[in-house]
DNA sequence: GTACATGCAAACGTTTTGCAGCGAA
DNA sequence: TTCGCTGCAAAACGTTTGCATGTAC
């Protein structure tokens, strides 16, 4: 599935929101970078560079912020340092990162299925299967330390 | 397993660390509030109104690291807001954390073991079974959407 | 006495907010 | 024309750091 610009604009349309230039600045950026880790200060920059338009930061979170409202984007905290946003619509990409080297491991998934149902009976949350990262450490880096942090 | 303020202490005396008023106070909110979610700023606000001392912020950061360099203490960061402590003997718990209200629900380790041995057996990653959340829709948030499955 | 630890304050990176003016509808 | 959106700047937030003083050992 490949979302473009204007799905986006589309959805903020669709929510009785204006299109601006700075809002198809940053669909722009973000269909165009699809399947990636978008940061905010990542997209600015694209914005800035690819279009040489200005942006201001704030537009920024305020116009990923509506396309979240929407329900087309979401984001996560993956420990330290700034969110990511990607595409609700994109394909699953799960994956295990190493908080030492920053390796990422991809996992089948499939192993997790059975897990996702006890908790969804136990406790009605719902995971989110196509996205998220889990935390450790890598072969390479385990072998090197002591588990401890 | 109860571990207490002098475990604590012990334990920053064998890293060759000095036994100081402050980190007496912060040992001793962390052994007391044992079990529950601790943040920089609530450590903070207990020393000050259970013991009537003032200790800095900048300590409390300070004395938690050092804690957690002895490998009693973890932290972890559960999408907005500060990062949440508690103790590495403290029952292990995955955080699974709504991404549309961003409340956390602690679930047992247990349920993530046998997932967590196959991980290791073929891909040699070591989970950090306490340092991680898992994104979804906890069950009012699942029921206000129809998840765009 | 000598490191090491502290409080203070300021810097940090990320995100949010208040506001006056601009621009999409 | 109207109200929503923007850029700007500043604040908010959690956390870290530099430094002179204080203190455990």
């Amino acid at each position: 599935m490949h979302i473009t610009s204007n799905h986006l604009l589309e959805a903020l349309r669709s929510q009785g929101l204006r299109i601006t230039a700075a809002r198809r600045a940053v669909c722009a950026v973000v269909a165009e970078r699809q399947g990636q880790h978008l940061t905010a200060a990542g997209i600015l920059e694209d914005i800035r560079s690819d279009q040489g338009s200005k942006v201001d930061q704030s537009t920024v979170y305020r116009t990923l912020d509506a396309l979240e409202t929407s329900g087309l984007l979401v984001h996560s905290h993956l420990g330290h340092g700034p969110a990511v946003y990607h595409l609700e619509a994109e394909a699953a990409h799960q994956h295990v990162v190493c908080r030492a080297c920053g390796a990422a491991v991809s996992i089948p998934a499939e192993s997790l299925d059975g897990w996702i149902i006890i908790l969804r009976e136990t406790t009605g949350f719902e995971v989110d299967p196509t996205h998220f990262a889990i935390t450790g450490l890598c072969a390479e880096c385990a072998a090197r330390r002591v588990p401890a942090e």
